[in-house]
DNA sequence: CGTCCACAGGAATGACGGGCGG
DNA sequence: CCGCCCGTCATTCCTGTGGACG
């Protein structure tokens, strides 16, 4: 597998943690995918009557990121493509990533690729695109399986009238069929759809729970074994990264990029081998890699109320009330010559800050003496203060 | 066992900006 | 190109509530 040139270079180089450092990254899809049997087997077993002609049930796929949905489903998908070249049904994929698609046209216009026409990305109307796409597919007698990988950005930017529609299509069709699979992260979606979309497209639903600790382990030295060189591996380095990542709602993703970003400041700095020294510094760099992106997108009463967060935590308590953030943050808000936001509105922002894993909210009753929200910064000071440095008005504030 | 604190968080509404269809 | 519509941010007003205190 490996290139002798890159053997080459790497021994030229003295880099020689990696292998195949391409078996690391976040979209390569393993061969095997451990700890995934079960969903492989259910995902085939409901998908295989399409091999026979007659059409899959729709599926709803559920887990948090980093579970192995877009993996298993790319996999099964792959497979079973496979199996009917074999035995000559043509199938017809459609994977869509409802992220990077999210309008109606577009999905259409992938779907309509998949189905053998190309469609112009523009100029059409999209009930016109639809038209097309019902033609199509009638006249291939092509089975036609539409992966919406996070269908809740597609829903959520254009509501559920493309979901609809394509629940509806097997009604305008009539020589094939066309089966749904969709991905979400989010597990309340659902809720958001219409009662009738979500009796047909839930006709069979598929979990992920998050991977644990051990599984994480085995996932990665299976990784580990063909995408780093022999013996580069310190012992700890492996169950560190699993269990960093385990911690983070057992995401393999997380676990993954952490174990390769290890291994490139192993590289960087020339070490022979990776060290838990290096997940740690790795662990930090993610951190702070996301603290300064999202810090960076933040408007400016954000950035205030993370700052009066950081003075409140800092005076040596675990953070404070509602009340006394927003004190502070007010006080604040009004010597930079600013108004304050409402309570209310700030207090959408700290939920915001909690959802974003800068803070940590949690309600907390103290009988007689009201009921609040104790909130505390979830991310070391230095991220923040290296978050918060470059802008002109809270950075100054914040070099005490 | 009821009270009552100190907020949580829902609903209605308005201001603003940006995209899209005609 | 324009107007319309929609989403986002923010305010106002409001009802709801866990549980220590009395």
């Amino acid at each position: 597998m490996t290139d002798p040139l890159d053997s080459l270079f790497s021994r030229v180089l003295g880099a020689r943690i990696f292998a195949d450092r391409e078996r690391m990254r976040p979209d390569y899809v393993p061969d095997d995918l451990p700890h995934r049997e079960g969903q492989i087997l259910k995902l085939a077993e409901i998908l295989a009557p399409s091999l026979k002609g007659s059409r899959p049930s729709n599926i709803f796929i559920y887990g948090v990121p980093g579970t192995g949905k877009t993996a298993v489903t790319k996999y099964v998908l792959k497979k079973l493509e496979a199996e009917g070249r074999k035995i000559g049904v043509d199938l017809g994929l459609a994977y869509i990533n409802c992220k990077h698609d999210d309008t109606n046209y577009r999905v259409l216009a992938d779907l309509c690729e998949a189905a053998g026409e190309r469609i112009p990305f523009t100029g059409l109307s999209t009930s016109e695109v639809f038209r097309r796409f019902v033609r199509l597919v009638d006249a291939s007698g092509k089975m036609i399986f539409a992966v919406l990988d996070e269908v809740d950005a597609l829903v959520k930017k254009t509501g559920d009238k493309a979901l609809y529609d394509l629940t509806r299509i097997n009604q305008r069709l009539e020589r094939t069929r066309i089966s749904i699979v969709g991905i979400t992260n989010d597990l309340k979606f659902m809720e958001y759809l219409d009662p009738r979309v979500r009796s047909s497209l839930g006709e069979e639903e598929l979990v992920f729970p998050p991977y644990g600790a051990s599984e994480l382990e085995d996932i990665l030295s299976r990784r580990a074994a063909v995408a780093f060189n022999e013996d580069t591996l310190d012992a700890g380095v492996i169950k560190l990264c699993a269990a960093l990542a385990a911690k983070e709602h057992g995401d393999a993703r997380r676990a993954l990029d952490l174990l390769r970003i290890s291994g490139e400041i192993a590289e960087r700095n020339g070490d022979p081998r990776v060290t838990e020294e290096h997940v740690r510094m790795a662990q930090r760099e993610i951190e702070r890699d996301r603290v300064v992106e999202v810090v960076r997108t933040m408007p400016l009463h954000s950035r205030i109320l993370i700052l009066s967060l950081h003075l409140l935590s800092g005076k040596g308590g675990k953070g404070g009330s509602t009340g006394e953030l927003y004190d502070l943050y007010s006080s604040i808000s009004k010597n930079m010559g600013l108004e304050p936001l409402t309570q209310r509105r700030v207090s959408d922002l700290i939920n915001e800050l909690d959802m974003l894993g800068i803070a940590n909210a949690k309600v907390v009753s103290k009988g007689r003496y009201g009921r609040t929200k104790v909130v505390s910064l979830s991310i070391s000071t230095k991220n923040l203060k290296e978050a918060l440095q470059d802008d002109p008005r809270v950075g100054v504030l914040i070099r005490r």
